[in-house]
DNA sequence: TTGAAAGCGCTAACAC
DNA sequence: GTGTTAGCGCTTTCAA
C-alpha cells in the first residue's frame, strides 16, 4: 500500500537523533565495528527498527573508500553453465562481506559492453565475465577501467579461469573417429576473440585423422540457432553421420531438427554437446557432452577476485581445468 | 594489467577542468540534457575519453532525489520461468532509461529476505518480485519500505500479476481424470504463503471427481527434490497411475525416479509439470504442461512497476492471466 | 567510548 | 549557454 509509506525514508542521522547519539556511533554499530558500547548499540538498534530505518548501500559505497564489490557478468541466463558459474562464485565469496552485484547480457549474439559498463559505473571493486565474447582489445580496454577476471575465456595479460577448449573438443571428434565416423561436422557459434579454440582443435583432430573438416557458425549460442543452422547441414546430400556442438543448446536445437527431418540418434546421427547440462542427462534425451566443470570455475573466480582485490599488483592468473568427456547413447557407430 | 590503472578514476570535475568548463556542463553533456552547445558537448566528450573518465552511477544515485531504478527479484535462476520473467521486464523497460538491478535468491527452498533487502538497501524505486515465498505480512512489511510488484503471486493490495492457478491445475487434473485416471497423485512444493493454488485446486477437483486426493510435499522446487519425492510415492504398493507436478523441475525429477524404478512414460505413469519449459517441449521428453506465459507476465510487471513510479498512489493492480494445458505425450490413458 | 567535520562524485535548483 | 552552490546519506580520520 503506497500509502502508509513514510514520504523520506529514515537515515542514520534519525536513528541518531532518536537515540541521542551522534551518526558515527550509528554507523559503527550498523558495521559491526568494534567502539560502541553494548547498551547504546541495542539502544540503537531499537531505534532503527522503530524508524524503519534500511542502510543506505548507494550512500556507503559512495562514501567508502575502498571498492569492495564484485561485478559479475553473466552471458546468457538460459544456459546452465552460467547459472552454475554463479553458485560457484557465491560459495567463493560467502565468508566474505563483499557484496555481489549481477549483471546479465541482453544479447546472445555476441559482444555486450552495456552489460559491463553498467558493472564499471556501478563501481564495483571487481569484475568476474562469463563469458566475455568482446575482441581481445576491447577486453584490456574494460580490464584497464577496472580488474577483471575472464570465466570461461583465457586472455593474455588478463587474470582467466577456464576450461581446456583444446581438450575437451579433441577428445570429442576422437570419440567420433573411434566409434567410425568420418563424416563428422562442427557445429559452431559466431566466431568471436576466445571462442574458436574448439572449432579449432576439431579441425586440426580431423585433419590429423586424414578428414575434411566441416565447420558451421551458428548465429548466437541458442537451441533455436543450433535448429536452424543444422536443418541447413543436415540437408544436405551428403549429409555427416555426426556433429559435434560448441554447446548443449545447440545440440538439443540440432537434435530438434534431426528428429523433425525423421532421423534418429545415434542410429543415423551421433551427436555431442559441450557443457554437460542437466537436461543432457535426462533420460530420453542422452546427450554425450564435454563437462567442463562450470561450478569449479565459477569458485576459483571468486577466489582469484578476491586475491586481486587485496593485492592489485599481483601477476594475472591463469587457472586452466580439465574438461571431461560424459559418454551417453547419443553416439553409436554409423550405420 | 593492474599497473596501468590510475590510481583514481576521473571524475567530472577532472573533465571539466580538462575542458575548461564547470562540472554541471559535464553532468548535462552525459545525460543529454538540453542547454549544452555542441561544441561544448564535443569537447567534453573528447576529454572525457581521453582522461577515461567512466560516469559514477553511485553517486548520481545519491544525489539524485527521485529513485527510478527498477529492482529484480529472482527466485531461481535455473528455471526458465525466471530468464522469460527477466526477458518480459527488460522489453517492458526497453523504452525508459531506468536501470535494472539484479538480485538471485540464494536458497531455493524457501524464503529469501536478504536477496531482497539487499535491493532496498541498493535504494531502487521499486521493486519486482518473481517469486516470493514468504508470508503474507512478511510482503506487506517489505512493500511498506518500497514499492513491490509481486509476480506470478497474488498478494492482496500489492501490486500482483500472476497466472489463475487454480484454472492451470484444473486443467490438468481434468485431462487426467477425463483419460480414466483415479489414482492422480500431486508433486507440490514446500507448502508456502500464497503457493498452495495449485495444490488446492487439484484436491477440490479430485473431490469433485468422488477421489481421494493424495498430495506429497517435494523438499524445494528443484528436479532433484522432484527425483526423490516421486521415488517414494512410486515405492508405494498401491502407487499411482498418473502425477501431476507443481512445475517442470519436479516433473522431470519425477520422470528420471519413474525410469530408474522400470517404470515407463506414458504407459506406467502419466505425468504433467507446470511452466511449460523449453525442455517440456524436447523430443524423448514430450512433457504434458501448463504454460503460464512466464514473459508476459514479466512484461505486464515491467509496465506496471513503470506506472506505479509515475504514481504512487494509485489503487493496486491486480492482473490475471489466464494459462494453457499443453498436452504432450506424457500422458494417457491408464494401462 | 564518543563526537565533529571533511569529504565521496554527482544532481538540480537557481542565478548570471 | 554557462556557472554557483547546496546537498544526497554515509564513512572515516582525528580529537575529545
Amino acid at each position: 500500500m503506497a500509502s502508509d509509506r513514510p514520504p523520506r525514508p529514515a537515515t542514520q542521522s534519525d536513528v541518531a537523533r532518536e537515540v541521542g547519539v551522534s551518526r558515527t556511533l550509528v554507523s559503527f554499530a550498523f558495521r559491526g565495528a568494534p567502539g560502541v558500547s553494548d547498551e547504546t548499540k541495542q539502544a540503537i538498534f531499537a531505534a532503527a527498527k522503530r524508524l524503519g530505518y534500511r542502510p543506505n548501500a548507494v550512500a556507503a559505497d559512495l562514501a567508502r573508500k575502498h571498492r569492495s564489490a564484485v561485478g559479475l557478468y553473466l552471458l546468457d541466463i538460459r544456459n546452465e553453465i552460467y547459472a552454475d558459474i554463479l553458485s560457484g562464485v557465491r560459495t567463493a565469496l560467502s565468508q566474505e562481506p563483499n557484496r555481489l552485484i549481477l549483471s546479465v547480457s541482453r544479447s546472445v549474439d555476441g559482444e555486450d559492453r552495456g552489460a559491463v559498463e553498467s558493472l564499471i559505473e556501478a563501481r564495483v571493486g571487481i569484475i568476474i565475465a562469463a563469458t566475455l565474447l568482446d575482441p581481445d582489445e576491447a577486453v584490456h580496454e574494460m580490464a584497464a577501467s577496472v580488474p577483471l577476471v575472464s570465466v570461461t575465456r583465457p586472455v593474455a595479460g588478463v587474470d582467466s579461469v577456464y576450461s581446456d577448449d583444446s581438450f575437451g573438443a579433441r577428445a570429442a571428434v576422437e570419440h567420433l573417429l573411434t566409434l567410425g565416423h568420418t563424416r563428422i561436422a562442427h557445429l559452431a557459434g559466431p566466431a568471436h576473440d576466445g571462442h574458436v579454440v574448439r572449432r579449432r582443435s576439431y579441425e586440426q583432430a580431423m585433419r590429423r585423422a586424414g578428414l575434411v573438416p566441416q565447420t558451421l557458425c551458428a548465429d548466437d549460442f541458442t537451441q533455436e540457432s543450433g535448429h536452424r543452422a543444422a536443418a541447413r547441414l543436415l540437408g544436405q546430400a551428403d549429409r555427416p553421420t555426426a556433429i559435434f556442438c560448441h554447446n548443449d543448446q545447440l545440440a538439443l536445437g540440432t537434435r530438434e531438427a534431426a528428429y523433425a527431418m525423421g532421423l534418429s540418434i545415434p542410429r543415423d546421427l551421433s551427436l555431442i554437446g559441450y557443457d554437460n547440462s542437466r537436461t543432457a542427462g535426462l533420460h530420453g534425451i542422452d546427450l554425450t557432452s564435454v563437462d567442463l566443470h562450470a561450478a569449479r570455475l565459477g569458485e576459483a573466480a571468486g577466489q582469484i577476485a578476491l586475491e586481486r582485490l587485496r593485492n592489485p599488483e599481483a601477476p594475472a592468473a591463469d587457472r586452466r581445468f580439465t574438461p571431461r568427456l560424459v559418454v551417453r547413447s547419443s553416439t553409436a557407430r554409423p550405420a
